[in-house]
DNA sequence: GTAGCATGGTAAG
DNA sequence: TTACCCTGCTACG
């Protein structure tokens, strides 16, 4: 499931697996077959992220640049030596692997909004209308809040902008909103300074610890009383998905914002004077 | 078996 | 703001 520690994970996966080795790719699907053949037998020299858009980097200077929007999902084979991936299913626009004497691995990409080959200039202008991204050591900060300034917006479409700060999809805001005690429909301009210095803080927690642990846990462990291991899915956020704040029990409130759910405890996230947050349903 | 949902994003109006 | 793209999984009968 997509935000951006998903992405990083599968960056140092798929790193780990391809980097530096020739690779077999295949689009049993088809509408990736032109590039998968040109790709096929060619060096895959590194994989990167950015936000929640994946690079695979290839020795012809071509990158395939994957985003797997609300449905992607990149399906994981091991391999034993020397022996052929197993048929894929019909739905796999890119498959790739690479075996030899010790093993190897297989990766099937299904579903994703973007899949695509492109030259250099092409994934530089991706990656420069991303804002930065907390999981990245090169991230900037400073250009997050001089974006956010500049947003006529609440916070909560603020943080979903990608333009704003990368990788932060509809958990994360849930979440860093209500640690923050913020409202989504806050101003962004209003965010104090020093809110949004901790709040960027904690998304790069947050974010990182993601990465190693392959999902979202934003519920601290001392204040549910058992370890991190044990947390089940379900007690991993304190709003997100949840019928009642899991601090103080308020029911939790669901609209729709731009599109998608957004969900706020309004005792913990007092609303903005004059916000007029539609009736929740369900 | 199948409706309904999902952690996104873009282009058109 | 709306329409549309992409597919797997779960919760129900």
């Amino acid at each position: 499931m997509p935000e951006g520690h998903t992405i990083h994970r599968l960056a140092r996966d798929h790193g780990e697996w391809f980097a530096g080795r020739k690779v077999h790719v295949a689009s049993p699907q088809g509408r990736f077959a032109a590039a998968a053949a040109q790709l096929d037998g060619r060096r895959l020299v590194a994989t990167d992220a950015f936000g929640k858009h994946l690079f695979h980097r290839y020795d012809d200077g071509r990158s395939v640049h994957i985003h797997l929007g609300l449905f992607g999902k990149v399906f994981h084979h091991r391999l034993e030596p020397r022996t052929a991936p197993p048929p894929p299913r019909d739905t796999v626009r890119y498959r790739v692997h690479a075996n030899g004497r010790d093993g190897g691995h297989g990766i099937d990409l299904v579903g994703a909004t973007a899949c695509e080959l492109l030259d250099e200039p092409q994934v530089d202008a991706i990656v420069a209308r991303l804002g930065p991204d907390p999981i990245r050591d090169d991230a900037d900060p400073e250009r997050a809040w001089a974006a956010l300034q500049r947003r006529s917006v609440g916070i909560g479409r603020a943080l979903m902008d990608q333009a704003v700060l990368a990788g932060v999809g509809n958990v994360y805001r849930a979440e860093v909103l209500f640690v923050h005690g913020l409202h989504p429909e806050v101003p962004a301009r209003e965010v104090e300074r020093a809110t949004w210095d901790a709040m960027w803080a904690t998304l790069v927690a947050w974010l990182r610890r993601g990465v190693k642990e392959r999902r979202i846990v934003t519920m601290d462990p001392k204040e549910l009383g058992k370890p991190r291991s044990r947390i089940r899915r379900a007690e991993a956020t304190y709003v997100y998905h949840q019928a009642a704040c899991r601090r103080c029990g308020t029911p939790v409130r669901r609209w729709d914002l731009a599109g998608r759910w957004a969900y706020a405890c309004e005792t913990c996230q007092p609303p903005p004077r004059g916000s007029r947050t539609r009736r929740s349903r369900r």
